[in-house]
DNA sequence: CTTAACGA
DNA sequence: TCGTTAAGG
């Protein structure tokens, strides 16, 4: 999923005091999906209410943001609209790989494999509707603001990056940078805990950013050319050249000076190659969107997650208290939040 | 992922 | 206090 160039960019790493009073659309997706993923229990089983309802996506949502909400970082979530037609086979290929790991799952724990369980299971984490929607009511419990993107959400925190609303896009993904977000930050997280793939083990990782201008100076490269190596590469609306990954992306379009000369060297195509270019430079952006943090609703917040999720009261309370604690002190420090 | 609990 | 491990819902 995403676009493979993260070898080709040069990243800074950051610590969470870089981002203090700093403002980060999140890739609403993305977020959600890492969560349904790896909230999981040893046995890969995402974590249900008694009723059978995922909430592994709140419980995420519920200490991250209240950690980042701690570290003074000012978190907005922006949730996909429509995708672009061109994205149907992208999305039809993902439907399928998804029941097909689901069945897998399910061999693989009658088998009694459980590694092989619970990569399959990771695979079949599907953000559906609800998983959406009570994110959203989480969210606005919690006082942090969503933005509903007309299409792409990487594409809409571009625009708001651009536009001067927020400081920095967030995402694990790198699409966000072909939509011309000048800063990425990525594992924007507290704990940096990562699985490695395949193996049972893991590593510390760090927040980073990516600043497009400097990585579009370093390669020597323009925008249309980044967005050219990511077709070579493969995007969420195209398949890539064989054998193809970004260094050798990177010499090809260097060498031939345009996609359209690669892909003409090569005697290969791409559907709609110029649609595809154009919406990665004019996406569908909106601003219709209001930027307010607000005090949580404290018994909203319990009756949600406790009354109706089953998570244990203790624990969320303990939760909204830094919450309430960390946006009463900005609310102190720079008058601006909060209100 | 993040927190909580546990043992060195 | 810190690193490891289990549990969370």
């Amino acid at each position: 999923m995403g676009v493979d160039i993260g070898d080709i960019l040069e990243k800074r790493q950051v610590g969470l005091d870089d981002l203090a009073h700093r403002t980060v659309a999140i890739d609403g997706y993305n977020t959600l999906y890492q969560f349904l993923s790896i909230i999981r229990q040893r046995d890969g089983t995402p974590l249900k209410d008694s009723r059978g309802n995922i909430t592994s996506h709140l419980s995420g949502i519920l200490y991250r943001m209240t950690n980042l909400f701690e570290a003074g970082i000012k978190p907005v979530f922006v949730f996909d609209g429509k995708p672009p037609d061109f994205k149907a086979d992208t999305i039809s290929q993902r439907n399928k790989s998804r029941e097909e790991a689901r069945t897998k799952w399910d061999e693989a724990k009658e088998k009694g494999l459980s590694e092989e369980a619970y990569k399959y299971a990771q695979a079949s984490s599907k953000v559906d509707t609800r998983i959406v929607e009570d994110s959203m009511q989480l969210l606005d419990f919690m006082g942090i603001p969503c933005v509903q993107a007309p299409s792409e959400g990487e594409a809409q925190t571009a625009y708001m990056v651009n536009k001067g609303d927020a400081d920095y896009s967030a995402s694990q993904d790198y699409d966000s940078l072909l939509f011309g977000a000048l800063r990425v930050v990525r594992n924007l997280t507290i704990t940096g805990k990562r699985k490695l793939p395949g193996k049972n083990v893991y590593i510390d990782v760090e927040p980073e950013s990516i600043d497009l201008m400097q990585n579009i100076k370093l390669l020597d490269i323009d925008r249309q050319q980044l967005i050219g190596i990511a077709l070579c590469v493969g995007t969420d609306y195209n398949k890539g050249l064989k054998k193809v990954g970004p260094k050798t992306a990177l010499k090809l379009i260097k060498q031939h000076g345009s996609i359209h000369k690669v892909l003409e060297h090569r005697g290969e195509a791409i559907d709609e190659l110029d649609a595809k270019i154009d919406f990665f430079l004019n996406p569908p952006v909106t601003d219709a969107y209001e930027l307010k943090w607000k005090p949580p609703q404290k018994e909203k917040i319990v009756d949600f997650l406790c009354k109706q999720h089953d998570f244990s009261e203790e624990r969320v309370l303990k939760a909204v208290d830094r919450l309430e604690k960390a946006g009463k002190q900005r609310s102190q420090q720079t008058l601006d939040q909060w209100f």
